[in-house]
DNA sequence: CCTGTCCTTCGTCCTGGCCCGAAGCGCGCG
DNA sequence: CGCGCGCTTCGGGCCAGGACGAAGGACAGG
């Protein structure tokens, strides 16, 4: 824990809209460029480029220079849980009008680079509940038997342990209960939309910051995911 | 999820100094009083009463009239975990000088009404590594195993029913792990002070928000949920 | 090399919010 | 009943920081 002051000063990051419009799009896990931010935020230039100056001294966001373009990625898991969590919070404490997503977004979507919604935290559970990941010094980790399964899925596994962490609760907001997040939870999300069990909605972007965010489950996923995970989602 | 404003609105209410300081100390469970809490915060009587109606009006925090004192405490476990999961993040966002207390607040805390850091991560692990909770709608239910082992050790499995939820994973900044908070993690805590497993530090209080949260574990209670729960905790 | 694009820095204005001192209420105690 | 204490409301001063327009630097393409 932190003073008071660090607190606040790290908190403040996120409390102006515009920086939290901003963060909430990059919480697709996407890098986004200065103007594209910007305009999600409704602002002009000059002003996204000092709030994201300061993001970025803050620590929340990391800035890869290419070319002419600056493209912005929250700068680790930590960030994207805090926001996600401070997402359910503002939600249930104070809920205005909901955002026009609703039900939808609660199925499934992305959480930075991981499944989030029923669908992860169904297979959070199914992991668990299948003895093929065990509690184990900084989260879990694939029991043998787990490995096998999940290579068989097409999942990869030598990805997953490069990551700083292999495999961590991350909280979610929707569900009140924990999805899979680290490496493991990373290359599963990317296994899932590589063979096309979930996909992005192909919709505009724009000022929707949570657009980006959503994900469908294909028909064939269901039927994959139910069958590997014993699950069966009801819509 | 949320409005970029109303996301922004809610955290700001967390992103003050004063208010930190004040969510920071309410974080212990304890019900405070408006001069309490603005003793915490280094300010005068007038500036906290309006920060902390603007905590009230935000539904983070709820007060509860009794004489000529207001109590003020935090309104739901999800605050609390908001502003764990917060102070985290600045934490190792941010890490300019540590807080005074460092590694024994690690090893055991109150977050809120439940226990955090290494035992209440140890705990919940143990929980689910024996087979005495298992996943249910909502988060986690004891099974019957778990239900005896429990009353067993003195845990109130009626008044942990009583609550909201009963039981369900709460994010532990300091671990990266999940512990066990709902009704149930409540219980186990009220059980733990009870018995004298743990205990608080007898301290005075004044400007320190969080040492009312630290914990010790007693010989006895090192021994008794060792071997309960089966871990070792190295100090 | 010149032009268009993307982004940042600078200068300026302005609003929102924090703080304190003084005064007003309500409750408990003597 | 009247004093004292805890807390709130009111009024005024102050400063941080957000927004914009204009100008300046970097990069790709013709």
């Amino acid at each position: 824990m932190t003073t008071p002051a660090a607190f606040a000063a790290t908190t403040a990051l996120m409390a102006e809209p515009p920086r939290a419009a901003m963060l909430q799009a990059l919480l697709s896990g996407e890098a986004m460029t200065a103007g594209e931010l910007a305009r999600v935020a409704g602002i002009g230039a000059p002003a996204a480029s000092a709030h994201l100056a300061r993001l970025v001294e803050g620590g929340l966001v990391t800035v890869h220079p290419q070319g002419r373009h600056r493209y912005h990625r929250l700068a680790t898991e930590d960030v994207a849980a805090a926001i996600e969590m401070l997402g359910g919070l503002a939600d249930r404490v104070a809920p205005p009008r909901r955002w026009p997503h609703g039900e939808a977004f609660r199925t499934a979507r992305l959480c930075y680079d991981h499944l989030a919604g029923r669908l992860g935290v169904a297979l959070h559970a199914g992991l668990v509940d299948r003895g093929w990941m065990a509690p184990a010094p900084g989260g879990w980790a694939p029991t043998p038997a787990g490995e096998a399964h999940l290579a068989d899925l097409g999942v990869d596994l030598a990805a997953a342990r490069s990551a700083r962490r292999l495999a961590c609760d991350c909280m979610d907001w929707s569900e009140r209960r924990a999805h899979l997040a680290g490496g493991l939870g990373r290359e599963l999300a990317a296994c899932c939309l590589r063979r096309h069990w979930v996909s992005r909605l192909s919709g505009q972007d724009g000022g929707d910051a949570l657009a980006r965010r959503r994900l469908t489950i294909t028909p064939e996923g269901a039927r994959r995911l139910g069958d590997a995970f014993g699950f069966r989602l009801q819509p």
